[in-house]
DNA sequence: GTCTATACTCAGATAGAC
DNA sequence: GTCTATCTGAGTATAGAC
C-alpha cells in the first residue's frame, strides 16, 4: 500500500503529506481524519500543510486529482499492450480485479468517493477520465464491429458494471470464492452479451 | 420526497426527527449535518433527540435500519405481483429505475451509504436484505430453470450490476437520454445473457 | 519555507428545570 | 418526557518566530 503510487510533485513535503492523506483517508475517511492526524502521520507541520494546500478541502482535491491521473495512466498502459477490443476488455477487467486485490481499501475509496459526505464539490469520478476511458474502448469496439451495434452506455454498463458490482460484492465480503475465481466466466458472459456474433465466431 | 416513507414508530417525535434526518443526511450528508441543524429542522429539542437515540450515530443507525426495512417491504410487494423470474426481474428493475427518478438523492444516498465516511459501523448495505433478495430471485430462477446454470453471483452481477451502474451514470448526469430510455434494451440484453435459452425460446 | 503556539468556532453531549 | 442552558473538547485555521 504505502508506495502504491508515487506522487510526483516538485516538493518532497507535498508528497509526504499527500501520501499520508491517501493512507488516512482510505483508512478512516475524510471526515474522521483531522489535520493533527495528518501532522503526526506525515511529520509535516500544520502551517506547512496549509501553506501548500490552502485548506483541508484543497488537500483532498489535490489528492483526488493525482489519484485519478494515476489510474488513467495505468489504464492507458494496459490498453496499449492489447490490440483488439476483446483483449483490451479482458485486460482492463484483470487490471481492475488485481488492483482490488492489491489495494482493497483504495478501491473501496475510489468506488465510494462521491457524494457530499466525502469530498464536497469534487466532480464525480464516474464522469472522470478513468471511467470515461472504459466507454471509449467499447465505442472503438463498436466502430471496428467487434461489439455489436447498441447503445454504447448500455454496453458499458453490461461489460464493466457487472464487474464493478462483483468487485463491490468482494469488498463487502459477500463472495464465497476468491474474486479471481469469478472473472473468467463473468467476462466471457458479459462479452458475449455485447459482442458482434459474426466477428466472435470468426475469431474462433 | 417529504413523505417518501412513513416512518412507523410509536412516538411522533421520533418520526419527526427521523424524517428530518433523512432529509438532511440525503441533502448535506451525515457529517455536514449537526445536531443543531436537526433541532431546527425537526422542531424537536437537543435533549429529546439524545434521550431517544442515544447519540448521533444511534440516530443514523435507526434511520438506516428503517430505510432498509422499507426498501425490503417494497421489493417484496413488487415480486409478489409477478409469477416468473423474468417478470420479477423486469419489475424489480422498473422499481429501481422509478425509485431513482422519484428520489434521486435518496437513491444516491443508498448506493453510497457505506464506508467509514458515512455511517461508521453500519453493516454494508450490499449484504443487507434489499440486496440479498435480488440474489434470491436469481437463485429461484435457476431452480426453475428459467436462468441457465451458472454461478449465481455472476448472474446477479450481470442482471442487476449493469442496471445499478446505469442508474449511477444517470445520477452522475452522464447519460444523454432519460434513464427510462435505456431500460428495455438493457434488461433485454442482460436477461438474454443469463436466461436458459430453451426456456426462453419456449416462452415466445 | 517551515515550525510552534495559539485563537476561535462550533459540534456533540449533559444537567437539570419544568 | 420535553425543553433550555451550558459545558467540554476537538478541529480548522492563523500569526508570527525562526
Amino acid at each position: 500500500m504505502q508506495n502504491f503510487f508515487q506522487i510526483d510533485t516538485g516538493s518532497p513535503l507535498k508528497t509526504k503529506v499527500l501520501t499520508s492523506a491517501l493512507c488516512l483517508f482510505v483508512e478512516k475517511g475524510y471526515y474522521n481524519t483531522s489535520i493533527p492526524d495528518l501532522v503526526q502521520h506525515s511529520g509535516v507541520s500544520t502551517g506547512t500543510i496549509y501553506k501548500h494546500f490552502g485548506d483541508k478541502q484543497g488537500l483532498a482535491n489535490s489528492l483526488m486529482e493525482l489519484l485519478v491521473e494515476e489510474l488513467y495512466r495505468q489504464e492507458l498502459a494496459v490498453i496499449a499492450a492489447q490490440d483488439t477490443t476483446q483483449a483490451r476488455y479482458r485486460a482492463l477487467v484483470m487490471w481492475i480485479v488485481e488492483f482490488s486485490l492489491d489495494y482493497p481499501e483504495v478501491m473501496s475509496f475510489i468506488l465510494y468517493a462521491r457524494h457530499k459526505n466525502y469530498l464536497p464539490n469534487f466532480s464525480h469520478i464516474c464522469s472522470s477520465k478513468p471511467f470515461m476511458i472504459l466507454r471509449d474502448i467499447i465505442q472503438q469496439g463498436m466502430a471496428s464491429q467487434e461489439v455489436r451495434p447498441m447503445d454504447v452506455m448500455i454496453a458499458v454498463s453490461l461489460a464493466f458494471g457487472s464487474v464493478l458490482r462483483m468487485v463491490q460484492l468482494h469488498l463487502d465480503g459477500v463472495l464465497e470464492k476468491p474474486l479471481m475465481a469469478y472473472v473468467d466466466e463473468l467476462t466471457e458472459t458479459a462479452w458475449c452479451a455485447i459482442a458482434n456474433p459474426h466477428k466472435t465466431i470468426v475469431k474462433q
